[in-house]
RNA sequence: GGCGGGGUCGCCAAGUGGUAAGGCCGAGGUCUGCAAAACCUCUACCGCGGGUUCGAUUCCCGCCCCCGCCUCCA
């Protein structure tokens, strides 16, 4: 059964096949951050579920090649500079660093290509579309210097979002300082330079300026990948006017069809509303990981909701996402201990649990579907583990296969090493065991916790974990 | 007004034309020196009203409610 994937543009299910002649390499773009700021667990949303679309693909015998730009100019980059009183690249680097150590600490596999819009190559290559795309006549120069595209031009202009633009109501976002432009939803492919973007500017054909937001990702993205993806993501909010403009931009310069998937994920919501600054309930991934909570809890958090489901996002549901990785954790620490020093046979069948979870997420990942079935082979497992009927070898091979669920997953513990002063009071505590001295015992147990670690007492001996 | 996504157990959330996975929380139990873990048992008339059908949570129609987009927000 191939991949199955929910394209936004023919809003069906479709089986996923790449352009790659041998049916290997995918070229996969998604958009990325603006740095500006931290980003917030809405955007990582987005990342990881990207993430778990590239794993899967991955476990499938896909070999991803993944482009995420950096928009690091842009209005409110510009006016973050300007605040901080630094200059453009320095305010930017900030952030750009913040990300790439949040996204470490969510467990997001890097994506092949960072390229940042600023970046003078990418900025000549927009510079170079703008003006094929004028050459056509479909950009076009205003009075006050700015370049339009023209999208009377593509009539194709609205089909990913399914709008009638001759239907479009006006809403109060519309830009009333463009006025230069012929028709409201010609979109700025080059920004003019005005006083407030201080020393931010690029030379152009048009004089002094600075890319238009979208045309930055057309220009990174077949730079990076060629003139056709096989999958883009985004936010479905970037699916109008962001996508649009970029297929519209992208085919008018290459002649191509731009995209062949597109994908969106649904927004995050806190607490059953839309994540506001105003509202109280913003959190950026440092905000969470002060409250103690960990980047792998976080991860299944935003892991664990399919990626078209709005997400709702609250405080408790990191508490339940912590009891069911403990869950999860003592299980596969039961299985190492029975499987000791025994290595799985390279050619076991895999076990039915393992291809039910990977068959789940065969359909447009289906991630509550499979982690259902992952929680009842460990419920499975562990009656059987009770029973006493889980050979070494078995233990073994049921974590060859779990290993196979984590490539995708990546949620598993973080191991850390038992202090030896720990290991020592837990010897004080198996003798006083032996010598049936509980009382002893329970306060040796209580300075292990002092220490950070719970002992259990299981068949196989005295089990640590930290707390 | 247009386009789109939702309303399934206290919370999160799968799924199917034949009376509903899983996780968290809760109650009781087995095991254990006591714990912990694990396991077992228990907890849902699937937003409302019609229709189609032998039978609908699942298909169709209408309605209500929530959320998003409608020109630079993931």
């Amino acid at each position: 059964m191939s991949v199955r994937l929910l394209n936004t543009a023919s809003r069906s299910l479709e089986n996923f096949t790449p352009l790659d002649p041998a049916g290997r390499v995918v070229k996969m773009y998604t958009c990325g951050p603006t740095v500006y700021n931290y980003a917030h667990i809405g955007n990582f949303r987005a990342y990881i579920f990207e993430d778990l679309l590239q794993r899967h693909l991955e476990v499938r015998g896909y070999a991803v090649e993944r482009v995420m730009n950096l928009t690091d100019v842009d209005d409110k980059t510009i006016a973050g500079c300007k605040r901080c009183g630094v200059p453009l690249a320095d305010f930017t680097q900030t952030f750009k660093d913040a990300f790439f150590e949040d996204i470490k600490t969510l467990r997001i596999r890097p994506a092949t290509h960072y390229p940042a819009a600023t970046a003078p190559e990418y900025i000549e290559r927009m510079i170079d579309m703008i003006k094929t795309l004028q050459a056509k006549e479909i950009a076009y120069l205003a009075e006050d210097g700015s370049v339009y595209f023209r999208i009377a031009k593509f009539p194709r202009y609205g089909e990913l979002a399914h709008l009638n633009l001759e239907e479009l109501r006006p809403s109060g976002r519309i830009q009333s300082d463009e006025y230069e432009k012929e028709a409201v939803g010609d979109f700025a492919l080059w920004k003019a330079w005005n006083p407030n973007d201080g020393d931010v500017w690029w030379e152009s054909p048009w004089g002094r300026g600075r890319p238009g937001w979208h045309i930055e990702c057309s220009a990174m993205a077949t730079a990076l990948l060629g003139p056709e993806l096989d999958i883009h993501c985004g936010g479905v909010d970037n699916i109008f006017p962001h996508h649009e403009a970029e297929i519209a931009q992208s085919e008018c310069v290459t002649g191509r069809h731009f995209a062949r998937t597109w994908l969106h994920c649904a927004h995050l919501m806190v607490d059953g509303q839309k994540m506001s600054k105003s509202l109280g309930n913003f959190y950026t991934l440092r905000d969470l990981l002060a409250k103690g909570y960990s980047g792998r809890e976080i991860r299944y958090v935003l892991l664990s909701v399919h990626y078209r489901l709005p997400l709702n996002f609250t405080l408790s549901g990191l508490d339940a996402a912590r009891a069911a990785l403990e869950r999860l954790d003592a299980w596969v620490e039961r299985l190492q201990t029975l499987a000791g020093e025994t290595l799985a046979s390279k050619e076991h069948p895999p076990t039915p649990a393992c291809t039910r979870f990977l068959e789940a997420l065969d359909d447009d990942l289906n991630i509550s579907g499979a982690l259902g079935h992952l929680f009842d082979w460990i419920r499975e497992s562990n009656r059987a583990m009770d029973a006493g009927s889980v050979t070494a070898l078995l233990a073994a091979q049921t974590l060859a296969d779990f290993a196979r669920i984590q490539s995708v997953l990546e949620l598993g513990a973080e191991t850390a090493a038992v202090p030896a002063q720990v290991l020592a009071l837990v010897e004080q505590r198996q003798a006083a065991r032996a010598a049936r001295d509980w009382a002893g015992s329970d306060v040796l147990r209580d300075a292990i916790a002092a220490a950070g670690w719970q002992v259990k007492d299981t068949k196989q001996g005295p089990q640590l974990t930290r707390v």
